[in-house]
DNA sequence: AATAGTAATGGCACTCAGTGCCAAAAAGGA
DNA sequence: TCCTTTTTGGCACTGAGTGCCATTACTATT
């Protein structure tokens, strides 16, 4: 009897009907429809109908309409995840996480203009700065891992959580002033807002 | 002819009819209802229907289900801003900060309880969770405006908003280690965990 | 008392997000 | 062609939230 699990993981033989669409496609369709018409005054019929899919699958796609602009979120978490356990044990924790988060929000110049409508809509539309709170958490969760895990705490504990709490607060901030901006850059901003973290968080301190 | 603005502020003379419930009432109701059936498993009929009141009227008592539990938070918060602003300016930052908030989440004896179902929803209920952003937002508010106006600092500037999210973050991280021991004091937890952002972000550094 | 003015109530009907169910469509393999 | 698998999307239903409006309860005035 052979092993199934050994290709459990990868993609599972292309049986089936195939997919009529990508997350990231309709993710894109409904973006452009949110910041024509307005977050709330676009219907999820209003958006399967611009795909040209019905309203159920796309319900699919997104388990709700506060995902929508999310996009592919969590496999940009999962890359992060990534990355952090590669880091080198001697690189600082701070430079870790910082060289990390900034890696995570370095978007090519020519996406630049569609990820400021995007943040714009998620931070000022109500209903999605509030269910931002889900995805935020998710974020946090990655930074206190790599927090507990360097400092050999649990990961419940108080030091990772308010790094990691603090890390989201200051990331935000950046956030918003970059949209407040026009010709400001990302990475500019959240750069020079670690370094206050830094400076706060260093090793010498805390136990 | 007189001038109206001057008693505008006061409660318009009692005029028309009565109203039949308060927020607190409903809020404590409903309340009950969430921790018996559930959350999601209980509805706005539900509620009114326990409350003896209208589903309209309901509606017009709380915007929204999810602000059920909140009850009358914003009242509280616009004490804890009172409260800072009549902290003697000689009050260390942080001290006034600490004091204020454990102030602000000081429950008496008899309603702990009360207060603990009242969080343990608002934290683990996933809508409940995501909606208390909002709130959490004006919490926030009441921080960074108290830092920025000790430190000469716009309020949308880095520190506030840095501060602001460390206090939020290190109390939500306090409330959590709270819920999950049945024997610990909310002040002291709190307290404590004011001790390390005290250490972090105290008066000689950050300019 | 009767009347006028005012504010809260709650019923009705509607929109829209989200879900369970299920038959049909679209793929591949035998 | 037939069988299996997966996706699709239509239909119907629940429940939150809202606009509209007649009714109710209360106060002040005459």
């Amino acid at each position: 009897m052979k092993d199934a699990s050994v290709t459990a993981k990868l993609p599972p033989r292309q049986l089936g009907r195939k997919r009529s669409s990508t997350r990231a496609e309709l993710s894109h369709i409904a973006l452009q429809l949110f910041v024509e018409r307005g977050f709330e005054q676009t219907t999820m019929d209003d958006v399967a109908a611009a795909a040209g899919i019905g309203r159920r699958t796309l319900f699919r796609y997104f388990p709700s309409k506060n995902d929508l602009p999310w996009g592919d979120f969590d496999d940009l978490l999962t890359a992060m995840r990534a990355h952090l356990a590669r880091v080198p044990a001697d690189q600082p924790l701070v430079d870790a996480l910082r060289e990390a988060i900034i890696e995570f929000n370095r978007i090519p110049t020519d996406e630049v203009p569609y990820h400021r409508q995007r943040m714009t809509l998620l931070l000022t539309v109500p209903t999605l700065a509030a269910h931002s709170t889900l995805r935020y958490s998710d974020w946090r969760a990655v930074i206190a891992e790599f927090v507990a895990a360097r400092r050999g705490v649990d990961i419940l504990s108080l030091q990772p959580q308010a790094m990691a709490w603090a890390f989201l607060g200051v990331s935000i901030s950046a956030y918003e002033r970059w949209l407040r901006d026009d010709r400001s850059d990302l990475v500019e901003l959240l750069d020079s807002a670690y370094d206050m973290l830094g400076s706060s968080f260093d090793e010498s301190r805390h136990r």
